[in-house]
DNA sequence: ATAATAGGCAACCAAGTGGTTGCATGTCAA
DNA sequence: TTGACATGCAACCACTTGGTTGCCTATTAT
């Protein structure tokens, strides 16, 4: 879980998935195209993708594939953002309340 | 958002917006409880949580109360991780499909 | 008034991160 | 078979990060 949070944490990467996300299945140049960034940094990237089990790769010939693998995004999701949306309105007026009591 | 993410990308962190989902309002010093942190590394954390508008806070007399602000949460749940929620099995079988595609 | 309490500020440090360059390896095509 | 292409590996670098210690300020309680 931790993994996926700091693999989340950099445009890049998150960049990346939006390009597996537009088009699956992409070859490492092919995801290293209009990028500001050597493909070697790419490849760095990627890693940590796989190590997060947001990317899966199958190697193809001399290219690489990758896919995308949405379930550890759906599971963050599932476990760990909807937590913090229930009493998202419910908080404000607590705070009040709170306030109030600590002023007695 | 970028900041959101990275605030969410530590574990200390995630567990300080646990205590204040499990009771909200809390002091610094109440949030350093059973930590095994200085207070000024958790005033550091607590800093990025704020400037990512996940947590508010509000002087009280020589405390400083912090309170849960779940917006920016509840809003990488809509924008981003919604997104990649379509599709989950139709990756998997778009998998196939490209890989027949390519054997071609 | 003064001591204790809650917090703030700044310097410092080790380890991690994102990036580079250079070179090596494996695979395809002419 | 040989050159071009796709990727891998390793060393290196600057900057960031998560943490510390030491000291200062502001507020409360006795």
């Amino acid at each position: 879980m931790d993994e996926v949070f700091k693999a989340l944490a950099d445009a890049s990467r998150r960049s990346l998935l939006d390009r597996l996300h537009a088009r699956n299945g992409q070859s490492l140049n092919e995801l290293c195209e209009d990028l500001a960034m050597t493909r070697q940094a790419v490849t760095k990237h990627l890693v940590i993708l796989e190590e997060a089990n947001l990317v899966t790769t199958i190697k193809h010939g001399r290219e690489k594939l990758h896919y995308l693998n949405p379930t550890p995004i759906h599971q963050i999701g599932e476990r760990w953002i909807r937590k913090f949306e229930r009493g998202k309105l419910a908080a404000l007026s607590e705070l009040k309340r709170q306030l109030e009591k600590r002023d007695e």
